[in-house]
DNA sequence: CGCCAGGCTTCTA
DNA sequence: TAGAAGCATGGC
């Protein structure tokens, strides 16, 4: 199953033969930073402004607490970007990596809150990253059953870097407030961005004060649902000098960023040079 | 203890 | 205009 499918069974909604759907490798991978392990298989977390506890029985992936109507509407757009990945291996290189972990999804998440968050994750490790981000979500975050949402733009906004000292972000304080007032004034729009030519959805971004290309390049893509924007860090660069050398092929750039996500895990757990 | 983190801004030649 | 230095902090 490539393209998620499934069926509501009782309280829960129930993907069958979920094979390409590795929790683990999806949400603990550094795209997104609000997702908890709290069993052998099971994870949860705050998404979209609504707690989801997401566990795997067998070969079935089982969404606790969740009808057919949330489904479509919340999480499968959130889980699920298509049937992209398979053409993806067209590309032999390509092949070894998808194949090397096919459960890995690229999420499309909330656009600010991916921003945010990449905002939050320079010069900075996944653990401390969820740690600051937690911490943000009960200081700013408007309440929900069973945690705190993501503060939007509007509640960041009013905050000054004093307020947001509990939460140890450090230098990058600052640059979360700027972005904050970025969006709230209306200087950076994430609808636009998704809709303007690449370049420019970059150089938009990159006006925000600590936003470089790598930090806008992956609120495009894993917030913006820019599945043609690749994200450039160091194994990345390695990818592309080593097996890349010329560019992605034509036809996979389109796709790029989904390609990228299976390029960075391989390079990185081959420990690439 | 040091070293490092899926960078960015600022300073320097 | 390229390349190096500082940045805040805590996980390991």
């Amino acid at each position: 199953m490539d393209y998620m499918a499934g069926e509501a069974v009782g309280e829960n909604y129930v993907l069958k033969e979920a094979r390409h759907f590795d929790l683990a490798a999806t949400l603990d991978c550094g795209q997104a930073f609000r997702w908890e392990q709290v069993e052998e298989d099971s994870f949860r977390g705050i998404a979209l402004g609504r707690l989801l506890e997401i566990r795997r029985k067998g070969e079935d992936v089982i969404l606790c607490g969740v009808g057919e109507e949330e489904f479509y509407a919340r999480w499968k757009p959130y889980f699920d970007y298509g049937k992209l990945k398979q053409s993806l291996r067209r590309n032999p290189m390509l092949r070894q990596a998808v194949d090397f972990a096919p459960g890995i999804r690229v999420l499309r998440q909330d656009g600010w809150e991916a921003l945010c968050s990449f905002i939050m994750s320079q010069n900075n490790n996944i653990a401390r990253n969820k740690g600051m981000i937690d911490c943000l979500c009960r200081l700013a975050g408007e309440k929900v059953p069973g945690g705190y949402a993501f503060p939007t733009p509007e509640r960041l906004a009013c905050l000054t870097v004093e307020d947001l000292a509990p939460a140890r972000c450090g230098f990058r304080a600052k640059y979360i407030l700027d972005a904050a007032k970025a969006l709230c004034e209306k200087r950076v729009c994430l609808d636009q961005a998704a809709r303007l030519p690449l370049p420019e959805a970059r150089e938009m971004l990159m006006k925000i004060y600590g936003v470089g290309p790598k930090v806008a390049d992956c609120a495009l893509l894993y917030g913006v649902g820019r599945v043609d924007c690749v994200p450039m860090d160091v194994w990345m660069k390695r990818v592309m000098e080593r097996w890349f050398p010329d560019g992605l092929p034509k036809w996979a750039e389109e796709t790029g960023g989904i390609a990228q996500q299976y390029l960075f895990h391989y390079a990185r757990m081959q420990g690439l040079k």
